[in-house]
DNA sequence: TTAATAAACATGAAATATCATATAAATTGA
DNA sequence: TCAATTTATATGATATTTCATGTTTATTAA
């Protein structure tokens, strides 16, 4: 029998673990379609929203926000997302998604549900089933 | 109601945020502890093990070889890890806990399994018995 | 053997991230 | 009203990360 190491039973690992290497297969594709990983997400956070403040951005996409402010620079050079400054409260800007980056949102949006589909299918029944509840759960009582 | 976001169920996206989220508050563990967190992963990847090239520790600790030799570099200048060169194959070094490494690690995991029976604690008992068992089974299905 | 290839680790230059703080605008409350 | 505080974003210096590649040693197979 095999010895059981600490971080293999161990929860925050486990999730990172998890969370890396399901993500590895899909990230490629990203790289293969230009972006970085933090620019998709970006890109993933708005296709089905309104314009979002950098901040709100920022939190969405798991991002700090001065390294929003900076990938935002990037991505509205490579003409992907645009600035729009809200006039209510001139503090503020408002980020949203260009026609190139949507369209390329739109391609890796469905390349990312394709794989998905293809990560859920690789998973027993009940485990399928579980999977994302679980989750939701674990952000639910981390808001708490 | 609100309007269900991509992103918002999207299992890789929950992944990534189940785990950053919840490993917040034990990161700030971390670096009261005056460490990073790659640093906390080595150590905790070390506690029970016999000592890991510096590839192994790499894969583990989910960290890039070159970084990790980085990293290796630093923790060694602050004696927390040792070099042994392996004299079977001189291309190899293990990577080992130095006394103190190992006692900053100890109190470390110890705090980490407190943090995790409190996270667990948070959830509902089906939840909690879940979580694990199909990150688990996620993970098996991706080496498979 | 030994030449060719592969594996393990280290290194350096370039890109990126982080942290503290600047700037500007809005809000608060005296 | 207006000074103080807070909020939103940007910026710049420093530290870290990444990528490609160097060096050394081991393995392979001719």
């Amino acid at each position: 029998m095999t010895k059981a190491r600490f971080v293999d039973s161990y929860l925050l690992y486990l999730m990172a673990v998890a969370s890396e290497r399901a993500s590895d297969s899909f990230h490629v594709q990203v790289r293969n379609a230009g972006l970085r990983v933090p620019e998709w997400r970006v890109l993933a956070c708005l296709i089905d929203s309104p314009p979002l403040m950098v901040t709100e951005l920022a939190d969405l996409a798991l991002l700090e926000q001065s390294r929003m402010t900076k990938i935002i620079d990037q991505m509205d050079a490579r003409d992907l997302v645009m600035r729009q400054p809200d006039p209510r409260d001139r503090r503020r800007v408002h980020i949203s998604l260009t026609v190139e980056g949507r369209a390329i949102a739109l391609s890796l949006v469905n390349k990312a549900k394709d794989h998905e589909v293809e990560l859920m299918a690789s998973l027993a029944d009940t485990d399928a089933a579980r999977i994302k509840p679980v989750l939701m759960a674990l952000l639910r009582a981390l808001s708490a």
